[in-house]
DNA sequence: CGGGTAGTTTTACCCTGGTAGTTAAATTTT
DNA sequence: AAAATTTAACTACCAGGGTAAAACTACCCG
């Protein structure tokens, strides 16, 4: 299990950005946010320094800038961080965070068929290998 | 929609806590959670503080003791704090989220025929109500 | 009355996310 | 060569969660 890292609001931006272009430098992620957010170019680098003490993203370098990847998947963190409010929230337990779903009316109806298909289809999944 | 309260680990403990009980002093509070936690019993009174600052929480004094009651739902805070996390890692589709936890075989297959039901239950009822 | 005790308030730290100014080094431009 | 620009490093600050010692206060008991 990849350790579960919390990412923050910015670092998870910028995390997206790192995920879409595979690697960037500290200026493409500022240009990449400045639309959005408006930030200083000082507080993304800060923000990439941070994250590398973190151990979410690593640099090289390529000249006099710093090139940044990202060490984890987009699904690693979405396991960790969902893992953690359900561990937090549920008691550890997801289908409780879906029974809560789908009790409070938070799923939209035109998208409760696809779901169904899909629960359909693991339960077989689980019925066949078990 | 109750405005969305992001709570720590100790104040979801701390919630929890009054949750059950109804409304307990900070005393109370620290002897429910002394075994596993072990904090000081400032700890507990000092977080309460904050929490009532923040508005999850409201006392009155007993004597001269304050008794705190919690001023949110359990439902309201999971509601809140499930929003936040499909807002940020989802782009607001919980359906998105029950998507991962299906895929990422997040669910217990012995519940997964349960979710099944609750799922038509609430299929039915769209259609009903379209 | 006087002291212990329970319970609240004050004060203080650490850590992390977020935000950014300032400075220093290097590279480009004039 | 001098000036301007780029880019990274350093420093700083705020807020909030978490943690707790210390100080203050009111109460009870002998």
């Amino acid at each position: 299990m990849t350790t579960r890292h919390q990412l923050g609001d910015l670092q998870l931006a910028i995390m997206r950005i790192l995920w879409r272009s595979g690697e960037a430098s500290a200026s493409q992620v500022h240009a990449a946010l400045f639309e959005e957010r408006g930030l200083a170019p000082t507080t993304i680098a800060t923000m990439l320094r941070k994250m590398e003490d973190k151990g979410v993203v690593r640099h090289r370098a390529r000249g006099r800038q710093f090139i940044y990847r990202p060490t984890l998947e987009e699904g690693d963190v979405r396991q960790g961080m969902v893992g953690d409010l359900v561990d937090r929230l549920f008691r550890g337990s997801s289908a409780a965070l879906v029974n809560h779903l789908l009790s409070a009316g938070e799923i939209d109806p035109r998208e409760l068929e696809q779901l169904r298909a899909l629960l359909e289809e693991k339960e077989a999944e689980a019925r066949r290998s078990a």
